[in-house]
DNA sequence: GGGTATATACCCCCAAGGGGGTATGATGGC
DNA sequence: GCCATCATACCCCCTTGGGGGTATATACCC
């Protein structure tokens, strides 16, 4: 038999034909891994109004699965980075975790209680918006396994990859859809909702939003940079933050808020009343 | 009827009664809680050879007691501040947690993973010995509730009683049996032998000490002053410990070295040779 | 015997967190 | 109109962690 002469073309041509059937994710995979040495795969689409979806994820170890389904999709992801992209509305585009992980992300909770366990080494995805409010990641990563970060080659040809690959997710997952309205002061108000209700805190606005940052891990003074407001001023939210909470580190913050993110948002609509019909 | 003259006195007396039956330790709460103005207890034996044992749970909140089974019996314990006076074969009496906790211990990640979510403000602890290598801890709590700590009174009281308590800890639970025998070195050395098998981190033994010091809480000072060395020295280990463990944190540490210690610990003997009949 | 690992101790530096103040507008409720 | 709250910003301080060195004595293994 020939060996067939151009098997990325062969690939690319099996993901299109396999558009709009459930093998799709995993043909794209096998396409993208051919040309680019990652180690697993994970696909997700994040919504405005509901936790994320896994569309795909390449078999890998399974407590890193299980990791994901018992920490990541319930509350989790409101601190990953990537999922940050999708709150702030980024272009679609390829995007590499150490690029855009906040300073201190190392070494903040997320990272160890969560990110670490996946033994990622590096990552990067493709982010598409298939659909208003719906983006699709499409994260590839390489693990304790490879040892190796993505060479700089690697990248160069995933960034040329990159319009195919969001061509192809626009159209399998066109049909998802979303509703409602979010920028990080929608998840604030979450914060600010369950802290009343939970613990009978009241945060200012301001303050759950430092907080929030603070768990991503971002420096005061990269929050002040994010908020634009100077690093003084975040110190004093902390501050305030860490008063009303009765806390005195970013560690027990932690682990006030985190079992807070995994509880369902509260209906649409501030402030409900509860006699509303 | 007449009304009891002295209640305190019946109900000792029913402990008395009640010694050697399962219903004792419902008793001797009930004894205790007359006099002693706390909200929950726990009656936990800690053994040299295997995991402690829980003897008596106040009803409190079932998620306290999920928090109980799945985190502190598997592996937990072993950073906690209580379980470290029966390492250390400290005296029978009476121990409150926040003068036995280390420094650093309400920001730690043991406090903040686990120990927070039992909402308790105050703590204090019989110890006794009933049996060789066995300690009984009685502890007493007072959680959020009550929101404040132990009265001054209160504790005198508790000291008061303690003589009684002690006695009554060693008839009750004198049948209970361990073998072995361990300090520190015994959880280090159980530290380096799952570093090693996990993770192929071959860590000396005094890493390994320095490391689990760290994550109960204690800070660079007071590892130096537990272990009779400089603070200075302290940081070196400490150094050498993230650099051998490809980290720099301490979050990350606990991450890494937590799910170790929820590991059966190897049998019995120092480095069993395979072929040993 | 010589190299390696370990334990010990000191030096330096910097970044960051945490806690204490004070001050000034704006906003909004009573 | 006044007071409380919030957001903003600056000042001060100290402790801690984290990382970079260097040095010495011991101990163990090849």
């Amino acid at each position: 038999m020939a060996v067939p002469i151009d098997t990325a073309e062969r690939r690319l041509g099996q993901a299109i034909a396999a558009l709009g059937t459930n093998g799709f994710a995993a043909c794209f995979y096998a396409w993208l891994r051919h040309g680019l040495d990652c180690d697993n795969a994970t696909m997700l689409a994040y919504f405005q109004d509901r936790r994320p979806e896994i569309l795909y994820v390449c078999a890998a170890a399974t407590e890193v699965h299980e990791n994901l389904e018992n920490a990541y999709l319930p509350g989790a992801y409101l601190l990953d980075p990537f999922h940050d992209l999708h709150v702030r509305k980024v272009p679609p585009g390829l995007y590499r975790l150490r690029e855009i992980a906040p300073d201190a992300f190392t070494r903040n909770e997320y990272y160890a209680a969560y990110y670490r366990a996946t033994t990622l080494i590096d990552e990067i995805a493709y982010v598409s918006y298939p659909a208003p409010g719906v983006s699709v990641h499409v994260c590839l990563g390489r693990d304790a396994g490879s040892g190796r970060p993505f060479s700089a080659g690697n990248i160069g040809l995933a960034r040329k990859l990159e319009p195919i690959a969001r061509e192809l997710c626009i159209r399998q997952w066109s049909a998802l859809t979303s509703s409602g309205d979010y920028a990080d002061a929608t998840i604030a108000g979450r914060v600010i909702a369950a802290m009343r209700a939970r613990h009978a805190i009241s945060l200012s606005p301001r303050q759950a939003e430092v907080a929030l940052l603070i768990l991503r891990g971002h420096s005061s003074v990269s929050i002040g940079l994010r908020l634009g407001i100077s690093p003084q001023t975040v110190k004093v939210f902390r501050r305030q933050l860490y008063r009303k909470c009765n806390i005195s580190s970013t560690a027990e913050l932690f682990a006030l808020v985190m079992p807070l993110l995994s509880e369902p948002p509260p209906k649409t609509g501030p402030a409900p009343t509860p006699d509303a019909a």
